[in-house]
DNA sequence: CTGACCAAATTGGTCAAGCCAATTTCAGAA
DNA sequence: TTCTGAAATTGGCTTGACCAATTTGGTCAG
């Protein structure tokens, strides 16, 4: 039960890892108590601190429940908490297809429900992405808040929710694939007029073209994704 | 800056919080670079081994990256992974409804998609679901092997895991409140025919009968859980 | 003056050891 | 047999140290 400490990862998400395995390899079944935390440091060959962090990773994404002065508990044996999305082995094309499908719904009821206040926002979140774009930087983040902004406008704060959560399933720090974004800046420039045609489809409330516009864009994206990533 | 550990939440807990509410407040902005963690730990009050913790859940919710001898920078102002559907105060009418969205694309793309074999699966666990029933249990297990299965035949599994998730959000052990099923041993025989008249459909090939169906389930369901929940 | 190189400083990564708080277990007394 | 208290066990947090990666600043050569 050694921890193999080549890659480059952080320790404490390699740690996580090989117990994530132990429960579902089936050595620690739910309900179970985990080994003392001096004895599983011990046992994967770490230290208790470093041991801990990886404790903390797991308690985040609801696999165990720490217990002081009683033990770690497995909570969860994660097929109902399913690592992150690019951790299972789902493809850019499935992602992409699944935020056409919800993106998609979210357009024709964020266009039945357009104001100008969400307008003014989506404008200054595309102008923030231009200079950004022109200074050479990635924008990620307005890219985020421009999908976001709209999906909180469908009115549905389920949906909303899965939006963000499907844009950050690309874009998450966690994977270090997903650490190097696609776009360059280049393409970052097509995106853009990409978001201007979503933009003024929305000014003009008319949810079908919206949608239209958006499955353009994602399908886009997607392409551009396919081109960026190692083979 | 000192940390207040008056709470009986986790300590890296509360350093996490009062970092995002720093990061929040303006203090740390996009992109720029935290105090190091010495200096960091100290400010805050606590030992840096602790302040490492906070950390590392920023990290994993997207909000810090952290540079090994460069430093840590904020990457994002909001959270990246909220709490759970039912803490963020998500209404039943708002779940169903996004299950409707997510679930009737779904039902195209696996009625398109049905085999005799999966035709079989879903034909078994309606008969699992109808014993149970009989018997007076309760058939969540498998209700949610009825609904992923069908998922599973879109062929999508993003579309697939949303399912999942979002199922799982209306019955997860988590939440207290959601400990109490909303369906009746009366009521479960309703939702036992709406399951058939999504099989049948489904066995006949016919994707826009199966979205219609499955939104008359959910939207049948829906009503049963909104009867169902104190007022 | 500018650019390249190198050493020192700074930063995060991990480890070891210690003490405190909470829970569990066990032994002794009633 | 049951209850109580002490000891053992467990996690929580701190202090301190050393290693690896990056940044910064100084020096030298062109």
């Amino acid at each position: 039960m050694n921890g193999i400490r080549t890659s480059e990862r952080r320790l404490y998400q390699q740690v996580a890892d090989q117990i994530r395995a132990l429960i579902q390899a089936g050595q620690f079944k739910l309900g179970q108590r985990l080994p003392a935390e001096r004895d599983l440091a011990q046992q994967l060959g770490v230290s208790r601190p470093s041991l801990r962090e990886a404790l903390i990773a797991l308690e985040i994404d609801g696999t165990v429940e720490i217990r002081m002065g009683s033990g770690i508990y497995v909570i969860a044996t994660s097929e109902r908490r399913p690592a992150s999305a690019s951790s299972m082995g789902e493809s850019p094309v499935e992602l992409m297809q699944a935020r056409a499908a919800v993106e998609g719904a979210v357009m024709v009821l964020a266009a039945s429900r357009m104001t100008p206040d969400v307008l003014k926002t989506l404008r200054q979140t595309l102008d923030a992405m231009g200079r950004e774009i022109a200074e050479g930087r990635k924008p990620v983040e307005h890219d985020r808040q421009f999908h976001l902004a709209i999906a909180a406008q469908a009115g549905n704060s389920v949906l909303a929710r899965i939006v963000g959560e499907l844009f950050d399933d690309r874009h998450s720090p966690i994977s270090t694939q997903l650490r190097v974004h696609f776009e360059t800046p280049d393409t970052w420039s097509y995106a853009l007029d990409e978001h201007e045609a979503i933009y003024a489809a929305l000014e003009a409330r008319d949810g079908l073209l919206a949608q239209a516009m958006m499955h353009v864009h994602l399908e886009e994206s997607k392409r551009r994704w396919l081109d960026s990533e190692p083979r």
